[in-house]
DNA sequence: AAGCGCTCTATAACAGCGTTACTGATCAAA
DNA sequence: TTTGATCAGTAACGCTGTTATAGAGCGCTT
């Protein structure tokens, strides 16, 4: 008889079985949503029973923990996959609609990352904190720009978080069908926006207003 | 022995006993969370059994979709307390600073709005429809600076749609914990570049930039 | 007035969930 | 070989939403 994907993941080690149960589990969550994400069926995909997610990750909580980590490292890859720009404003839009297209591509991912798709799921705060360091790509597109010069005012850190939220807010809302088909324009206005009033223009040296 | 609060419901009505479950899921949801929201334990504060949920809301999925309705009707009755000003644009920015109080202040019911808080609740689309209804408001206010020509380009709608989405942004980021301690900051950052980035100058009729 | 029928409600059951206790299997060390 | 410990599977508990069942109350018809 075969043996079970769990077999296999047995006799190459703990941390085989531990990313065997967690890919099942982000697979499930994929396809199926978090509705899907049961000790059950997660131990069934892979072969095991229930005990075994309990010795790895002492129940539910502690593998939606790993699972929102990996769903924030996953993120972070793919920001970091953007290619770098000589214009660091180009470069800083190009980030925005990466960040964009990969929450669509998966949602569910991301609605374990910013909404709360399970009952009584709370990331821990050590969890909340190593996720926004997610964003240190953010931050340094932020900087590079700051470098040159291209800084309305505010500290970069402070810039980069209000660009995140901004972005954040768009997907969040269109994720959620609360802009129906106008989706593309509000993302474009609201990037639009955020770039003139947090940066100025590249070119002239002259402050905006009277 | 006293009647119950089910029992002088039902003797007014449906409607009543409609309006005596939401009650109760509300106060549910307000003092302990999403995670509190069991049939069981709202019809058990009512003081009926769980049939009569079934007749009034057809399921969980019928009440979590009434109080849905429920939580935008508050937000919009609060965002409409907010006392119109002469100046357009000061009353956009006291509008956005209800919305965050608000949100602070009834987490519980803005994660139901813009979040995912019960496993499989998706609110219908015809639901999630009349919800956006709620920020004419918004779109009344933007409107009103757009006949003051303060307006720097672009649909009135959609420009009120990137305001919310901004702030909400912020405000999400915010509930779910990634702004740590500067969240004040990032707020006044995120509107003061919204405002910037959207809107010109009252007093003078420059256009900004080159 | 009696009987019928309809609506409403409570109780109990079912399948599923996370979690835990228990039991047997497996394997290394003494 | 025996002992000890670790690990995994089974079964149970209490909870969830949901549904079937059975009884109670009320109005209408005959």
């Amino acid at each position: 008889m075969a043996p079970s994907a769990y077999e296999v993941a047995q006799q190459r080690g703990d941390e085989a079985i531990r990313t065997s149960l967690l890919d099942a589990a982000s697979r499930l969550l994929a396809a199926e949503g978090p509705g899907a994400l049961t000790l059950r069926r997660i131990a069934a995909d892979v072969g095991c029973s229930t005990t075994v997610l309990y010795r790895m990750f002492s129940g539910k909580a502690g593998l939606m923990e790993a699972l929102y980590a990996e769903a924030f490292e996953r993120f972070r890859r793919r920001l970091a996959a953007v290619p770098v720009r000589p214009d660091p404003l180009a470069y800083l839009s190009d980030l925005g609609r990466a960040y964009r297209a990969n929450a669509l591509a998966d949602r569910n991912y991301y609605r374990l990352m910013f909404g709360e798709p399970v009952p009584g799921f709370q990331p821990s705060d050590e969890a909340v904190v190593r996720a926004a360091e997610t964003f240190a790509i953010l931050e340094d597109a932020v900087a590079a720009c700051a470098a040159a010069g291209l800084l309305a005012g505010g500290e970069p850190r402070h810039v980069a978080a209000s660009l995140w939220a901004a972005i954040h807010g768009v997907v969040s809302l269109e994720l959620a069908g609360h802009l129906a088909d106008r989706a593309d324009e509000v993302f474009d206005a609201t990037l639009i926006a955020m770039g003139g009033g947090l940066f100025r223009a590249p070119s002239t040296g002259e402050k905006r207003g009277p």
